[in-house]
DNA sequence: CGTTACCCCTGGAGGC
DNA sequence: TGCCTCCAGGGGTAAC
């Protein structure tokens, strides 16, 4: 499900509650996602306050100074946090629960692609699964400079180089879709093929995309909610993504439905070289 | 090194 | 109604 955009809004959602609020416990109903969730979490968070949420891709990590450590958790396809009252019944899928004097965060996750884990000191990314992730594309150093070294001499399609997340994170399966289509490019097309100023065109597209996709509170295609539970709306501008054969926005062209490495790409032939 | 195939898991949609 | 197949915002690992 969620990509940079998804995680994004669920973090400028939850900052506001959960900032400085003292932990009172963890719940693990299922701690057997794609990695199970650690057991001494209540022991090592109770009574300790929340100092910052930050985003790394499409991980959130929480930090506890005074427990020496992050909580790092992904949504992996499925996942969203809600915000709760304290006394909330848990539904189907609702894995874990980190519980505040005035609200609890609640993560459903039915897929259970998700995880949830514990990382001591100071550095987050000192972690084996964020230590190899790549370039923030909403930070001051994803340039056009940046996307052509990176695309130079590559053949591997446009569309899988911007999935890589150990070249750049945050981007999925929707905004890479949808920043291409912007920016006129096939999802086919060899990367180290593409012209600079093209590049250059994309390093925009995808920026603004994600920008516009924040604004809009991510993209509720299934199973992701906003942390007050309300739906987000990206998804009714897609103009590629999940549109197979319907007319091209632009040029009428009926929007083409492709397999690469495994995903689904949308394409308009017409508008995308 | 680059690229693909398969796996994790549940649920919804559509065909028969 | 049921049963079967395919598909889904991710990503790690094994295999070619």
């Amino acid at each position: 499900m969620p990509e940079l955009p998804e995680v994004e809004v669920s973090r400028l959602g939850l900052l506001p509650h959960l900032l400085d609020e003292p932990v009172l416990d963890c719940v693990a109903r299922r701690p057997d996602l794609r990695l199970p969730i650690p057991q001494d979490l209540a022991a090592r968070l109770t009574g300790h306050r929340l100092r910052a949420i930050v985003r790394r891709g499409k991980y959130l990590l929480f930090h506890w100074p005074t427990a020496n450590g992050w909580l790092l958790l992904h949504l992996g396809m499925s996942g969203s946090l809600r915000l709760v009252p304290p006394v909330t019944a848990a539904g189907a899928h609702d894995h874990f629960d980190l519980c505040f004097p005035a609200t609890v965060m609640r993560l459903k996750d039915p897929r259970r692609f998700g995880v949830v884990l514990w990382q001591t000191g100071d550095d987050p990314e000192t972690h084996p699964l964020l230590k190899h992730l790549g370039m923030e594309p909403l930070s001051d150093g994803f340039t056009a400079d940046w996307l052509a070294t990176l695309a130079r001499g590559r053949k591997t399609p446009i569309k899988t180089l911007l999935m890589d997340a150990r070249l750049l994170v945050g981007v999925g399966n929707i905004y890479a879709a949808e920043s291409l289509f912007r920016a006129g490019i096939s999802p086919l097309r060899p990367a180290g093929t593409i012209g600079a100023a093209r590049l250059e065109k994309l390093a925009t597209t995808i920026r603004e995309t994600l920008r516009e996709a924040i604004e809009a509170g991510g993209s509720s295609m299934r199973d992701y909610v906003r942390s007050d539970g309300g739906a987000g709306s990206f998804q009714l501008r897609c103009a590629v993504y999940a549109r197979a054969g319907q007319p091209c926005l632009q040029c009428g062209t009926s929007i083409r439905q492709v397999r690469q490495a495994g995903r689904s790409s949308f394409y308009c032939l017409q508008c995308q070289k």
